[in-house]
RNA sequence: GGCCCCUUGGUCAAGCGGUUAAGACGCAGCCCUCUCAAGGCUGAAUCAUGGGUUCGAUUCCCGUAGGGGUCACCA
């Protein structure tokens, strides 16, 4: 009886390793180029951990000429959600990461390393598992979960450590005449490593974020086939990497920990392990305490959270690359107009400690962004935002297209463009009092310093017949309201009320808001001379007179 | 609890034995020929703690406290 003997009753079809080590070659890429991966299971939306990982990933592969692979990590069909793989396909699409290499669609994928699926590469896991069975480094175990319960509750009654390994490792030493037997009867079994490991050697470990880590060796004889026949994350992760040439595994600080694991069965694969760096897990704060942003209590946690508000993807981006490398921000003050691909991204400029979201930073960033655009393009990108989240805004945008990239071209197109709109949801706050109905419909006068209505209408009626001219130019304009404000007994200058004040009734910011207030019903407005630009003589006569009682 | 990691202003953070301890967001004030949004200037605000090592520690070592991660036939 031989483990050779074991290994083909249980993997009878296996092909020899040999024949995936020729199907999936080193790959030929130029000195450097670095390979990674972003493995995510399709068990719902993309968390903004996972879109800050594949950011890295996609980075780090294509500043080196690399290559970036989508692979699905399905081995847990319990978990599966339908179109799990569409999902992170398009939510990674919405922030412009593309794949060089896996999974394109639900079912299509691209790259000769493939199948990008972990679930239809069962035959690869179980060609390897088999070869570790015969060389003894694996073996079936028919503990059932109650047995396994059973070892933990004992272990943790003796306050030693739990897990299955040495002593405890009930099937490790199983005569492999016995095991056979077994499998004949038809007992049910799964998989295990056997490790060699040994609590009380130590391993030295370089991560390249987190730097020198040194851990107890792996001990655990840790299952490798579940009982439906796919591996478990560790046993696939060591072959796929390996296969699919990954240089890189990147990825979240809570694998840190089976570092240890994972260098063995990369040892006893006979596998040159990949460098691992290790990324620290976003936050949130909570009531002045941090703790990782969760799916559940957080709604940002979703990456699906940024399109619904409309902040444009290369702030969410930019904003997590700044999270990356903070010297990004630097970068990007000096080169405003390059792209992101052009940054260097460094793995060991990365933070070892997990830093708190900051939405406010988020949106500075986008605001910043979106001020540099043109006046169309913000046309563009809000009007593709509000046909998914916003028909009223859809309306308003698709009513008149010009006169709507009017409005949005106030006070933009200059060197120092107009930076309010941080999310494309703030666009129709900026924009509806210039739309006639909108403003009739609820406008509601509330003049901030000066508050007698009769005062208010003489100013008004004043403009009206005496100064306003739709054709002046913005220094003529000005100058009229100053008149206007010295008819009244304001002050023509800000700085000559300053410097009197007892003199004036008030100076020309004071007569201006009225005049504001009459066109926009708004205290707070850009350029008041641009707006009424906009709006046309009529409309503006036509709300002045409205405002007028 | 075991193992591993972390700790610079409110937040993100530079720093790597000698610095007035950068910068950004936020906050406050001032300035900018009308209010805002900006922009400019100024300001308040940080090395968790106790021991070492050293001529000298934010920086190196040890302890303490606090935080995080992980201990599945989940990834």
């Amino acid at each position: 009886m031989s483990y050779k003997e074991l290994a083909d009753l249980i993997f009878p079809n296996a092909k020899e390793i040999s024949y995936y080590e020729e199907k999936y070659p080193e790959r030929n890429l130029k000195e450097g180029a670095k390979v990674t991966r972003f493995a995510p299971s399709p068990t719902g939306f993309i968390h903004i951990g996972g879109l800050y990982g594949s950011t890295i990933d996609r980075k780090i592969a294509k500043q080196s000429d690399g290559v970036f692979i989508l692979r699905i990590e399905d081995t847990d069909q319990k978990r599966e959600i339908e179109n799990g793989v569409e999902q992170i396909v398009s939510s990674l699409n919405d922030f412009g990461i593309i794949p060089d290499e896996g999974m394109i669609s639900e079912t299509e994928e691209k790259g000769n390393y493939g199948p990008y699926k972990q679930s239809e590469r069962k035959e690869i896991y179980e060609a390897y598992a088999k070869s570790l069975i015969e060389k003894g480094l694996a073996y079936p175990c028919f503990c059932t979960p109650e047995e396994l319960e059973e070892i933990r509750k004992k272990q943790e009654a003796a306050k030693i450590r739990p897990g299955y390994y040495g002593v405890w490792a009930k099937y490790r030493n199983l005569p492999v005449g016995e095991a056979i037997e077994k499998i004949k009867n038809g007992e049910k079994y799964i998989i295990r490593f056997k490790s060699q490991g040994s609590e009380d050697r130590k391993i030295k470990h370089h991560d390249v974020i987190k730097g020198n880590i040194d851990f107890p060796e792996n001990d655990q004889d840790i299952v490798i086939i579940k009982a439906d026949g796919l591996p478990t994350y560790h046993f696939a992760h060591a072959i796929d990497d390996h296969l699919m040439r990954v240089t890189h595994v990147i990825r979240g600080d809570e694998w840190v920990s089976s570092i240890p694991l994972h260098l063995e069965l990369f040892k006893t694969l006979g596998f040159k392990p990949p460098k691992y760096a290790h990324t620290a897990t976003i936050m949130k704060d909570d009531n002045g305490s941090k703790r990782k942003i969760s799916k559940r209590k957080d709604p940002e946690a979703a990456v699906s959270y940024y399109h619904e508000q409309g902040i444009p993807s290369d702030a969410v981006i930019e904003y997590l690359l700044n999270i990356a490398n903070s010297n990004f921000e630097e970068w990007r003050r000096s080169n405003p107009d390059k792209s992101i691909d052009e940054f260097e991204l460094s793995l060991n400029k990365m933070g070892v400690s997990g830093a708190v979201f900051d939405m406010v930073k988020l949106l500075d960033i986008s605001k910043t962004i979106i001020c540099k655009m043109s006046a169309e393009e913000i046309y563009n990108k809000s009007l593709e935002w509000a046909k998914r989240y916003d028909s009223d805004l859809q309306e308003l945008l698709e009513r008149d297209k010009d006169y709507a990239i009017k409005i949005l071209n106030i006070e933009r197109g200059n060197v120092k463009p107009r930076k309010d709109i941080a999310k494309w949801s703030d666009v129709k706050n900026t924009m509806e009092y210039m739309y006639e109905d909108r403003f009739f419909n609820n406008v509601n006068y509330e003049y901030q310093k000066i508050n007698d209505k009769a005062e208010i209408s003489k100013i008004l009626q004043s403009y009206l017949e005496k100064h306003f001219d739709i054709s002046d130019d913005k220094q003529t304009w000005f100058d009229k309201m100053k008149d206007l404000a010295e008819e009244f007994g304001y002050a023509r200058e800000v700085k000559e009320f300053k410097k009197e004040p007892e003199k004036y009734k008030g100076h020309v910011g004071d007569i201006s808001m009225v005049i504001r207030v009459a066109i926009t019903g708004r205290q707070n407005t850009p350029d008041l001379y641009e707006i009424m630009q906009v709006l046309g003589k009529e409309q503006v006569e036509k709300r002045i007179k409205n405002a007028i009682q």
